[in-house]
DNA sequence: GTCTATAGAATGATAGAC
DNA sequence: GTCTATCATTCTATAGAC
């Protein structure tokens, strides 16, 4: 059984993600979850606190699912090469997709230009983070020789993490509408794919 | 000297890319215009048809900047093959990026799961108009033998353009707080240059 | 912890004088 | 085309009964 303040915290994730925090009433999220907006401010001190509770959710379940370097050792060593590249890369992708979080991912993109909160948490969650953990793996498998050695892993990393970004972008925004998505999806694989070509094949790697 | 009605537009654009539509009052517009609130109203009909008429603008824009086949190969045949990965590839992201429809793209982004304009236009504009364009390029250029002929090159647009649209997103939020993009800046023309030592020296090429 | 009632401010928009 | 004045509505938030 879900406590009032989960319920409101969900249908303010839920309505934020869409119409924005200067979009949504009290009102109106106080009516979705059935109570009177009075109720409300018994759950939380204001309409920016039930925000700022959000935000922190988000920071902690990052912290949470953030891959320490052993723990990714222990994944990369009990995988062939071909397993890690279909499987392994996207796994680590759909970490981040747990609808709730994707929900908060665009609460934080619409709000990150005007809310200091979420500008700090785009560029370190969006971008930053993500790129260094793809770094990461792309070092160790490098060491495990699966990735050619004359490649530069901060490059690989960097171009497979913003093109995953774009394409989580367009995701987004088609999933929003309901629009087919098989084709974005195709094409998160074909980057994947894409890379993981690149990785072993590339001609840089025989250079050194 | 600009109309009133120029200047409201302005300052609407302004206000609209970092708060959103819904974060922005009428009468906060009239105030850093300058001028009293139900004076707007005489050139436009309602708070709505200033976002209306910056959606038909941006719309308008990009039609005009869009780039007819024939413009596009005249363009190339002026070039030599590193000229044109220097210069030109960046010169056609560029044409997209002037300060003020820059900003409404923002505003496009901020809408974009609540407003079916900004919908449409993001997905028409930001995704598959930018990579039908790269992919025109490049199969032009593959004519032209400056890329390998086994090469895909919707694969290789799909790759330059969400690459290049993960990086704008993070441009794009640098240079609202007033951050660094130094780095950012240079992560794009690397990315250029990724794309382009693959294009040309890719082991596809050899295999047809 | 929920409700009713209400305060006090901000909102989008209009009427009508100049 | 600008202004003053105003309206009806919606907004966030609080007080106090149950």
């Amino acid at each position: 059984m879900k406590t009032t303040k989960q319920v409101i915290f969900d249908v303010a994730v839920d309505l934020f993600s869409v119409k924005g925090f200067s979009g949504v009433s009290v009102r109106e999220i106080a009516r979705a979850v059935g109570i009177k907006e009075s109720s409300l401010y018994n759950h939380f001190q204001n309409k920016d606190d039930i925000l700022a509770q959000i935000f922190d959710y988000f920071q902690g379940e990052m912290k949470k699912t953030s891959l320490s370097e052993e723990y990714l050792e222990q994944k990369i060593n009990n995988m062939n090469a071909e397993e890690f590249w279909e499987k392994g890369l996207t796994n680590f992708q759909q970490a981040t997709l747990k609808p709730e979080m994707q929900k908060i991912s665009r609460i934080v993109l619409l709000e990150m230009f005007d809310d200091p909160r979420a500008r700090d948490i785009a560029i370190e969650e969006f971008f930053t983070r993500q790129q260094k953990v793809t770094e990461k793996i792309f070092i160790l498998m490098q060491k495990k020789g699966l990735i050619k050695k004359g490649l530069d892993a901060k490059v690989l990393a960097q171009e497979y993490s913003y093109g995953m970004l774009g394409m989580q972008f367009e995701y987004n925004i088609l999933h929003n509408w309901n629009l087919d998505t098989v084709d974005i999806r195709k094409r998160m694989l074909n980057h994947i794919a894409f890379i993981s070509e690149y990785a072993k094949s590339v001609k840089g790697g025989e250079k050194q």
